[in-house]
DNA sequence: CATGGACCACCC
DNA sequence: GGTGGTCCAT
């Protein structure tokens, strides 16, 4: 494969499968460009970083980078580019040498499924904790536009050479950007929900209480599972779901199995799990803060080690084999309950299936928040604030 | 500490 | 009526 602008490097495919790994739901901004050049055209990945924009393709053996640069700075390339990638992708980590000691069939399969390639992502913090905010009773399609959304509204775009970029590449948004009490309303009018005033509460808190709101978030790579998990927990729209994904993806945690309805039904239908009122035949029932544990831990210690990793493969497969039977359908109700308030229309839609047969329905602010600001909030909702911010403390 | 609702917007 | 949760009140 040759391709102009590009630099090779050696990864087989079985180690890292762009395609499965980054739209399996741990990164929502990665976006695909068919690139037409000759006719053997792969897609070609792209991912707006604040200073750069990273370009990937891949084959077989090979994967392609190259990375565009913001008119006016030097783009020599210092192997930068390189090393975010290699950090980003973990590819110290070896996916044989994990999984091998994994015995358990149903990983097994599901792993032959794709002949391996899924990885976890080591993210940037700050914006997969924003980014899984979001997720809550969402899918992937919309959680997606969201946080696009986010990018375009709250931070410029790069200004790029290349007469053949088009659409605006944004970098996500640093925590100040999305502090101001003002953000809630625009958030909401963007379709957020109630999802905006967790964004915004939970980037003001960070700004608040810490110098470096994104470094912080990094130093929580330092610290144990439950300290880290403790901290995150303090976050208004983090619960222990969102926690254990932010803790896998981007805090070095590789253990944690985070559960959501999806792993529950995994664990039900191929694990011969039981939740307390769930007899055979029926139905599962909600999730529970117990059964979540139970759940998670069943995985960890099945797992082990790399319980996060493995979790992964199952999850991507999940989705994936959907696709592929592409029109299998479950569940599906119609609404009939009209919400007021600001309405903003948004479209898009996207349907996975799973394993097992079965199916689900998936998939000019910016200002800093200074000490003014924040006497814009009511005394109750600051109050609010500050005990739920410090219902761990001490 | 353990359950039910509400919460937004959107899917179907 | 349900969604790849979380918050709040019993």
């Amino acid at each position: 494969m040759l391709l102009p602008g590009f630099r090779p490097l050696h990864v087989p495919i079985v180690q890292l499968n762009l395609e499965l790994v980054l739209k399996c739901g741990q990164s929502f901004r990665w976006r695909v460009v068919q690139v037409v050049e000759n006719d053997l055209s792969s897609p070609e990945w792209r991912l707006t970083l604040h200073d750069r924009v990273i370009c990937l393709r891949q084959n077989s053996d090979t994967l392609f980078y190259r990375a565009l640069f913001p008119l006016g700075t030097h783009e020599l390339e210092d192997g930068s580019t390189l090393a975010w990638i290699r950090d980003y992708f973990q590819l110290d980590v070896d996916l044989d040498n994990i999984f091998s000691s994994i015995e358990d069939p149903i990983f097994k399969r599901a792993t032959s499924l794709f002949g391996g390639g899924i990885r976890i992502l080591r993210q940037d913090p700050w914006e997969n904790l924003i980014s899984f905010v979001c997720s809550s009773n969402n899918n992937i399609s919309r959680i997606t536009s969201m946080v696009q959304n986010l990018c375009t509204h709250f931070s410029s775009p790069l200004v790029l050479d290349s007469l053949n970029i088009v659409e605006p590449h944004c970098p996500f948004p640093p925590p100040h950007s999305l502090s101001n009490p003002s953000v809630d309303g625009i958030l909401r009018n963007l379709g957020f929900g109630y999802r905006a005033k967790y964004i915004q509460q939970t980037a003001s808190i960070l700004c608040q209480v810490h110098e470096d709101p994104q470094q912080w978030l990094l130093s929580l790579r330092t610290k144990s599972t439950d300290e880290a998990r403790e901290e995150l927990l303090k976050l208004p729209g983090v619960g222990p779901k969102v926690a254990d994904c932010i803790l896998l993806m981007s805090c070095d945690k590789p253990e944690v199995v985070p559960i959501d309805t999806h792993m529950l039904q995994i664990a039900t239908k191929h694990y011969n799990f039981r939740l307390p009122g769930n007899l055979k035949g029926k139905a599962v029932p909600a999730i529970t803060p117990k059964s979540r544990d139970e759940v998670s831990l069943m995985f960890q210690k099945k797992w082990g080690a790399h319980a996060g990793w493995a979790h992964g493969v199952l999850f991507a497969a999940d989705l994936k084999s959907l696709a592929a039977h592409g029109g299998i359908r479950t569940s599906s109700p119609s609404p009939s309950r009209v919400s007021r308030g600001v309405d903003v229309p948004k479209k898009e839609r996207e349907t996975v299936s799973r394993i097992s047969g079965s199916s689900i329905s998936s998939s000019p602010p910016g200002e800093l928040y200074t000490d003014e600001t924040v006497r814009g909030d009511s005394l109750a909702e600051r109050i609010k604030l500050r005990r739920r911010y410090s219902r761990f403390k001490p």
